[in-house]
DNA sequence: AAACTTGTCTTGTATATACAAGTTTTTCGG
DNA sequence: CCGAAAAACTTGTATATACAAGACAAGTTT
C-alpha cells in the first residue's frame, strides 16, 4: 500500500486508462471534478495528472482538459529502469537466468574507469546468462561494489539482484544513466551466447545509482540483435 | 526570453552546473535560501529543481539537500525529442542533408496502419540520407500528414523540418514514442548508405505527435550501426 | 563509552487562494 | 438568424501556510 495520495490517484487513473474503463480520446473529468471525487486538492489531483503525462497516459491541453493516449499499442516500457526478472515476469514469457559466474575481486582497472573513483574497491563481478524460450538470448556482466551489496549469493543472482537489494538490503536504488551501441561481438559471445551467425551485438551499459547519488553498479548487457527491442515515451521539453 | 519563472530559475541553475559554477558532490543551497536568492516561492523553487532532477542534473535527498551530479561525462541526451539537425548543431559535427525525394501522394496502406486511421489522407513521403564527415550514415523516410504540414519544400527538408513545423507554421510538436530495433538491411538501404560491409542495421521508428494530441508524422531511421549511439537516463519509478 | 533525547536544519506532502490564459458555451444586440 | 461579446468553463502559474519526515549535531542520561 502506497501511502502518498497523490500516487494512490495516480495509480487509480492509471489502472482505469490500462484495463479500459477510461478510453483513449475520451477526455478526463476536470481537475476540480477529480479533486472532488477523491476528496483531494486540485494541486493533489495535478500532482497525479504531471505523473500520468510524464508516463505516456495523458496530455495535457490548457483551456480544453486532459485526453487519455492510446496506451494499448506501444506501452512495454523497456525504457525506464527495470530488471530482467521484472520484465520477464510482465511479458510472461518463459524466462531463465544461468549464473555463469560469481567473484569477489579487486577491481579490474578497465572497470575502475566507469567508477571514477582513484581507489581499488572490491566488487562483485557476476556473469549471467538470459534465456528466453530456451534461447541464450542476453549476456550480462555485472560489477557492484561489495561494501554496499555484500552477501551475495548464486541463488540471489539467479532469482533477482535488485530485489535482493531493495528487499533485503533496504536500499533504494534511484536512476541509472545507459548507452545503447552497436558493436562486433567478442570470441567468448559467441560461446556464450546462440547467436546463429549475426556479426553484430547489441551492448547496453549502465551506471546505476542509489538514491544518496552513490554509484554503486556497473553493467554491460550484450543482447542478440534480433531479439532487441527498446521502446521509448519522450516529450519535447523546450 | 522564457517568462515562466521557474523555468528560468531552472535554466538558470542547469547552466551553472554546465559551466562548472555549480561542481558535481556539491550541495546547492536549500530550498528556501533559493527562494531568498530568486525572490520566489519554495514551491517556484521546487518545480525548478524538479525538472533539474528529473533531467539528471541533481539528486534530492530528503532531509539532507540537492546534491549536483556529474553531467560532464555522460550527457548526450540523444534520448529526448530532438530533431537531425538540433543533434548536428549541438555537438559540431560536419553534418549535411540529401534530400532523396519529395513527394505528396495518397498514404500506402503499409504506412495507414501507423496513423490507425480508416481514412486515407495525403502525406507527404520525404527520403532523406544523413551525411556526417562526408560518410552517409542515415537514411531517414517521413511521412507526414498534408493537411497539418502543407507547403514542404526541398528547401525546407534540406534545412530542418522541425523548425518549419514549430516557427513557420505555428504547431507545437509535443511527444514521441519510439521503437529501437535491430533489422536486416534492404537493397536499398544498401544503396543509399555507405554500408561497408555490416549485415545488420539499426532501425529507429518514430511516431510524433502535437500538443493536441493528434499524430502528424511517422518516421523510420535506420542508422548504420557502428555509428549508433542511444543515450538515456532514466529514474526508477517505483 | 554507549545509548538516548532534543532542537534545528533539510526536503516531502497536502491544502487554499488568487489570478493568468486558453476553450467552449451562452447571451444578447443587430 | 447571425455574429460578436460576455460568461463560464478549462488548465497554468505563483504564492502562502501547515505539518510530516529524514538527517544531523549537541547535549543528556545510562
Amino acid at each position: 500500500m502506497t501511502k502518498n495520495k497523490f500516487r494512490m490517484i495516480y495509480d487509480d487513473l492509471a489502472g482505469n486508462i490500462q484495463n479500459g474503463i477510461l478510453k483513449a480520446n475520451e477526455l478526463l473529468p476536470s481537475e476540480n471534478e477529480l479533486a472532488d471525487t477523491y476528496k483531494a486538492s486540485r494541486e493533489t489531483i495535478r500532482k497525479a495528472l504531471k505523473l500520468l503525462s510524464e508516463h505516456g497516459y495523458i496530455q495535457k491541453m490548457q483551456g480544453k482538459g486532459s485526453v487519455v493516449l492510446d496506451v494499448t499499442k506501444i506501452n512495454f516500457p523497456i525504457s525506464g529502469l527495470v530488471s530482467f526478472r521484472e520484465l520477464a515476469d510482465k511479458m510472461g514469457k518463459r524466462a531463465k537466468t544461468d549464473v555463469v559466474s560469481l567473484e569477489e575481486q579487486v577491481i579490474p582497472t578497465d572497470i575502475q574507469e566507469h567508477f571514477q573513483t582513484r581507489e581499488e574497491p572490491d566488487i562483485w563481478k557476476v556473469v549471467r546468462i538470459r534465456e528466453i524460450d530456451k534461447e541464450k538470448i542476453i549476456l550480462d556482466k555485472d560489477y557492484l561494489l561489495s561494501s554496499l551489496v555484500p552477501g551475495l549469493t548464486v541463488d540471489i543472482c539467479t532469482r533477482s539482484i535488485y530485489a535482493y537489494i531493495e528487499q533485503v538490503l533496504g536500499l533504494s536504488i534511484s536512476f541509472a544513466k545507459k548507452e545503447i551501441t552497436v558493436e562486433t561481438p567478442t570470441e567468448e559471445d559467441r560461446e556464450l551466447l546462440d547467436l546463429v551467425g549475426y556479426d553484430t551485438i547489441v551492448v547496453v551499459r549502465s551506471h546505476v545509482y542509489l538514491d544518496d547519488a552513490t554509484m554503486f553498479q556497473y553493467t554491460e548487457s550484450k543482447h542478440r540483435p534480433d531479439k532487441f527491442r527498446f521502446v521509448d515515451f519522450a516529450r519535447r521539453t523546450r
